[in-house]
DNA sequence: TTCCTAGTGTTGAGATGTCAACGCTAACAG
DNA sequence: CTGTTAGCGTTGACATCTCAACACTAGGAA
């Protein structure tokens, strides 16, 4: 065990949290917050929070991306973004063509869902997130998630 | 950047980040500071992410712990626990044993592990996180997540 | 042409996470 | 004793994620 320490001459008293701990409250404000949103959006609209990011990108983007480009907006790896709209289409929600490489369209039902769910989606980062920060703490997260 | 002001309602010109964005800049810090920290300890020592996580709380612990405690300790789910367990014991690094509820204990192997992994954790975490912020940054992330 | 290489996408297997349903035990009421 | 209720854990089905292996295409180089 490492001794949970602060400085060099931290009296004891205020049980400064080691390194460890922060990591570990940074990962249970991510789940939590995470969870609530995708409750309050996702979930409300039958999907899951894969297909609630695809359609979102997807959305942005106009419609349609080609299969790479997809998976590099987002950071994904060629093997996830495969299986994940090979799940979607099979429920309607996209659609894939080969023409050089694979293009992806919203259906109809794709786009409907997106544009229902979108507003809700920013109202329930606000009311789960934003919301409980300062104007101060907002800059100041904004400024450090960014360096990392 | 541009100025870090907002006053009320800014026109179209992206200076000040949105709910969203913001909230997408903090999933991709965790992402990122996460794939970091476990491809330097975990998986340096052929453990999964959940393994590791199991075997630190239960090292935490003094090595045991109710199953339902280990549970509500990591904020996870009965099913996800039980799942979890079942595999690492197949692995050879904890033994459950019925005494009213079931006791999850550390083997000697699950022992050794995390003794061996420990330091390198925390100096992980340090190297991917703590160490790319400010004192001042870490009094304010702390205080915010615990908010959340 | 034939071969090589890089980029792109798919597939199958295994690990993990989530959900609903079930079984077991203890405490308690009738 | 019988039934009820609540807490705890397991199980099976399915969705998701990752990894390794494979297939297809396009663009040159031989």
């Amino acid at each position: 065990m490492s001794t949970p320490r602060g400085g060099a001459d931290e009296p004891v008293g205020a049980a400064v949290p080691g390194p460890v701990d922060l990591w570990s409250a940074f990962k249970r404000a991510h789940e939590v917050v995470r969870a609530r949103v995708i409750a309050d959006t996702a979930e409300a609209a039958g999907l899951s929070e894969p297909d609630l990011t695809i359609l979102v990108n997807l959305g942005k983007a106009g419609g349609a991306l080609r299969q790479s480009e997809l998976a590099a907006s987002l950071g994904w790896d060629r093997t996830r973004i495969s299986h994940q709209l090979t799940r979607m289409s099979g429920r309607g929600l996209v659609t894939r063509e080969r023409a050089g490489g694979v293009t992806v369209s919203l259906t109809d039902a794709g786009r409907e869902t997106i544009t229902a769910v979108g507003p809700g989606l920013d109202a329930a980062v606000r009311r789960h997130f934003t919301d409980k920060l300062s104007a101060q703490e907002i800059e100041t997260l904004n400024s450090l998630l960014r360096r990392l």
